[in-house]
DNA sequence: CCTGGAGTGGAAAGCGGTTTCCCTTGGCGG
DNA sequence: CCGCCAAGGGAAACCGCTTTCCACTCCAGG
């Protein structure tokens, strides 16, 4: 089945079928009822391998993600998905797993497949890579790289902002001392959102010594196992914010086993807001960055380098604001006790 | 840069440059030698639009599936990948939404695109698409749906095999009330997990009297919503099975508010074993269908159908069995006791 | 009645590969 | 040293589509 066929039906050339299916306007309407039919009859379907190959551009973006399985992606995945099919993109994606080694397949991949732009939501890129990719003209959106070049534009998300909300929040219920449980600090993300933590720390006039800081995994184990660290310390903190919301949810399981109380006893609060943290017991309070925000965002930019607006690549602003639940609450008494018994019998808890 | 180009660097013919890129094992080695330096030099990769175009293959598998953000799929999307990668294939993704228009739409993006195979990991689908894709002799791979014809192949889930294990546990624990929380009954994967479930309890001698079904939806809201329907029977089941492990966290979650304690007072059972039910609190038990296997296997049958081998389409089992954690326990007393006081206060939860 | 131009539709040249068919080579036996 | 045959490599057709370049029709204006 193809575009002869069609033509033979039709009893016209395959040019004007073509031009008929292209909307390209030089057909009379009576003929192109005459195509319409033809198609419909035959079930027809234009075969993109060769429109791509003739016209040079496959309508195809390459998103490439670190973990699919990370609870913060899908969301993301969905959105971008969403915008692209909506203009008659196809979206490719790719999991690096974290893996740099991975990371340059998920290029090759891209390149092989001829996408006509990619977006990168994850740090594992080295500039071999990158010039790999420009070097093919390609444009690309990053997450928070920050070089804004021909090409390649770059999605920054104001960190500050939601965190420094956080804080001020917490520092107003009278929390003086304060944790933080970062990600990986292997990942640059992780790092970013540790910076920015620090940063609004001492904006709101935290001393070094009243804060304490501990490296997760950004899962919940690890956000469980750096929350023990935190409350053996000599004097725990009595709130903590943490690099992303499984961690924070691990950190509520380490402070429940512990037979304290979210947010009675120690404040907790998450980041990302992913679905999830409206259900975790006490419903967490976080810091909501949108993914589907991040996603539409993301092709748009894409989107935009490739029809020509924009060529010369832009910086897009995304945001992020506390989304105040149930897992803060004011400090509890002058600073003194310790945890001493921990009454496992206690515990009792669900999601 | 194209093949001509390469062949040119090469002082070869493009048929020769072509025979080296595909292994044709018609050329010389010292000749490939040459080839493949040339190729070094210009970093070129072949255009795979072109190569799809003349070969008729893609290299491409469609991935239907209901909705990426539902926690079930994430999993069994990456195995799939990751099995395709390791084959040459590329993955086209595509979410239904549990809608059955856009189910349509996601075929006709198949179609277009010229996958090589589609897997459909979700139920909406109507007949008339079903012709659509086997009119193009699109090999197929279903999940529990059932018939097997050339080009379809269908991988079918022994429910049964888990459930029992499950009821049988439960039975021997001491409970003779049980209750099931199912997904919405629009779904065939819902209907067909709660019939698993019926069959298995009437196997195991628990009489219609003794069981009460409600419906959930799949999510966590709806399972916590469903359990409180369940708690508010004069005779409340001692344990309860749920369609998947969000609703069974949701469970959880109304057990725990109403001031009661799984699994003392009741037993609760989910299904998936989702990354997530390791965390509950308790951790939960729960029947794994695994979507590592799932994924990989759906890869598989595409795979042999398109590669020749066992054209004809094959039925393919995937196993469930029970994972027991530690939301279970014997039943508490002589049936007798009712839910009177909620005691709110008491519920001291975390994830 | 002839000419010119707008409006349609056709023929054919690619897009970048693969593959068939055929011509060169080169190695070997006579 | 010559001839033969297998193997290596080249030329060209073709995959299905878009698009340029033309040819033709038709009607208005001179």
């Amino acid at each position: 089945m193809n575009i002869k066929e069609v033509a033979a039906r039709a009893r016209l050339s395959t040019a004007t079928v073509s031009r008929t299916i292209n909307q390209s306007g030089l057909v009379r309407p009576r003929t192109a009822e005459k195509v319409q039919r033809a198609i419909r009859e035959l079930g027809y379907y234009p075969n993109t391998q060769a429109r791509a190959l003739v016209s040079g551009r496959t309508q195809m973006f390459g998103l490439i993600i670190s973990d699919i399985v990370n609870p913060f992606f899908p969301e993301l995945v969905k959105s971008f998905e969403f915008a692209a099919i909506h203009r008659g993109y196809e979206v490719i994606v790719a999991n690096t797993d974290y893996d740099s080694e991975r990371m340059s397949g998920c290029v090759r991949r891209m390149i092989e497949r001829k996408v006509d732009g990619v977006a990168i939501i994850t740090s594992e890129i080295d500039s071999h890579l990158l010039d790999e990719l420009s070097h093919r003209r390609l444009p690309i959106v990053f997450l928070d790289v920050g070089k804004v070049k021909p090409l390649i534009s770059n999605i920054k998300v104001d960190y500050s902002k939601g965190i420094g909300e956080a804080v001020r929040h917490i520092v107003s219920l009278g929390h003086q001392r304060i944790g933080f449980i970062s990600g990986p600090l292997t990942l640059k993300s992780a790092r970013t959102r540790r910076s920015a933590f620090l940063k609004c720390i001492a904006a709101c006039g935290i001393g070094q010594r009243q804060r304490s800081v501990v490296e997760g995994n950004h899962k919940i184990d690890g956000g469980e196992s750096a929350m023990m660290q935190l409350l053996s310390l000599p004097q725990p903190p009595t709130a903590v914010l943490t690099s992303n919301d499984l961690t924070a949810i691990g950190a509520l399981r380490a402070i429940t086993r512990v037979g304290l109380r979210v947010p009675q006893d120690i404040s907790v609060i998450g980041f990302d807001d992913i679905e999830l943290s409206r259900f975790t017991q006490p419903p967490l309070t976080t810091i909501r960055l949108s993914r589907d925000e991040l996603g539409r965002k993301a092709f748009t930019a894409l989107y935009e380098m490739v029809s020509g607006k924009h060529q010369s690549g832009q910086e897009i602003k995304v945001s992020t604001e506390l989304v105040d639940r149930e897992s803060t609450a004011p400090v509890k008494a002058p600073p003194s006790t310790q945890v001493e018994t921990v009454t496992e019998s206690d515990t009792r808890a669900s999601f």
